[in-house]
DNA sequence: CTCACTTTGTGCATAGGTTCACAAACGTCT
DNA sequence: AGACGTTTGTGAACCTATGCACAAAGTGAG
């Protein structure tokens, strides 16, 4: 059954996460006019290898011509198509707090299929406002907003211990795509997916990698003075003894 | 050079990622007051297979005890070792909108080791404004700030278009380790760790994956109801026939 | 002390992802 | 038309990550 060519044939993960990126880069293209580019090219927009983008390319399929590049608005297309971009996903926040509003502002929520189409949040003070466009109610009007017009992905940006009575709450009416901004684990159902963004994590992986940096004095070449102000204290001298 | 042990030893850039989640259930079972727990229950707790985790940590060394589990304490410090969260990492925040806002009064930010020491706005509407006990300063200011308190991480919380004009900034002044909000790619010389969140990627991942769902009509048991409110249209039936 | 039981730490097999290198396919120029 | 230079698409090799299964190492009871 799955190797009926009929269905869509699989794309790995790792090309499903920079998908996105390759079709910032080409809109930024479309908008200079640029009509064509090569693998080369866009590889190096991106930053990743030549090699990397064709096998990434070649899982939506053959869109490039040999000898001459990519067609800009042609692949732009296909991605979009392969992402899902050409259909409408309404999307739901909750949580209004200052991440909330963030969220409910950002431009890059409306350019590309995705629609606003509810924002929740209990607190009191903030009953009654619009945040582009879209009026905050509190979160038990969840399943009328749902009827009406039914929520695709849902947006958690609420404190860690209401995250994961929210979540329960969004499954119960349907949704199966969770975006989840609160540093909390979240069960679900197994064909729900969810996927986490946590600040404190990125910061950490960086503090992380910093260290690594200061401990190993592997500064490439004229790079002494920058570490200077950067680390000034060694870390456990002791560590290397045990 | 690689091969000398007084260097610490090298950790799979997939457990990096993974201690965080490790370090906050930690830190949750050392407030419920629990003192030790097997790896079965913490992978449980962070949703990861027990072997996983054992792996994990295993890079960090031998915490454990066989025949009874890893001591809470001990090993919620081991982790924050080896992440550098034992020293304090001076940050520094550009773009104070709605979304510098939001980071800037974020409690994960305090938590652990990360101290915010200078919040970046040019707008004049927020001259003065203090959020979190800091005080909004113009970018340019940057310099003079640095050589008073260093800054060891740069959070780029910009429009797309600023992004790289900032970036170069913080670079120039000896910052290397970068977080980056804007949706830009960032270019950076090598010895310059640039991680970067985007809101705009994530979204789009979880729609291909809302769309591989519609496509296939997976669902595994009695969750037939469920997709009914999700995705109500099929989409590009044509799709098939290519 | 010995035995039974638990849980870690790790060698090994498997799966997934990246990079290389090159044949196949295209446009162009003569 | 044919030769040439360019660029894609992909097989194969390499590297990284995951999961299994078990020996080693500990606890506690008899």
């Amino acid at each position: 059954m799955s190797a009926d060519p009929a269905v869509r044939r699989e794309i790995p993960d790792a090309t499903v996460a920079r998908l996105p990126e390759y079709l910032r880069s080409l809109s930024r293209l479309a908008e200079q006019g640029v009509l064509s580019v090569s693998s080369e090219e866009l590889s190096a927009a991106v930053g990743v290898r030549s090699a990397q983008l064709r096998k990434d390319l070649s899982h939506l399929g053959s869109y490039g011509v040999r000898g001459v590049g990519y067609e800009v608005d042609t692949l732009a297309f296909e991605i979009s198509r392969a992402l899902g971009l050409t259909q409408d996903w309404p999307v739901a926040i909750v949580g209004m707090g200052n991440l909330g509003h963030a969220l409910a502002s950002y431009s890059g929520f409306v350019t590309k299929g995705f629609r606003i189409v509810a924002l929740f949040d209990d607190d009191p003070a903030l009953r009654g406002e619009t945040v582009a466009g879209v009026a905050i109610q509190p979160f038990r009007e969840l399943r009328s907003r749902h009827g009406a017009d039914p929520i695709a992905i849902g947006v958690i940006a609420t404190p860690a211990a209401a995250a994961q009575t929210v979540c329960d709450e969004l499954v119960e009416v349907g949704v199966r795509s969770i975006l989840n901004f609160a540093p909390a684990v979240l069960s679900v159902p197994e064909d729900v997916d969810v996927r986490r963004v946590d600040l404190s994590t990125e910061l950490q992986i960086l503090a992380f990698h910093a260290q690594q940096k200061a401990l190993a004095g592997l500064q490439p070449v004229g790079a002494a003075h920058a570490l200077d102000g950067c680390v000034a204290h060694a870390a456990d001298p002791e560590a290397v003894a045990t």
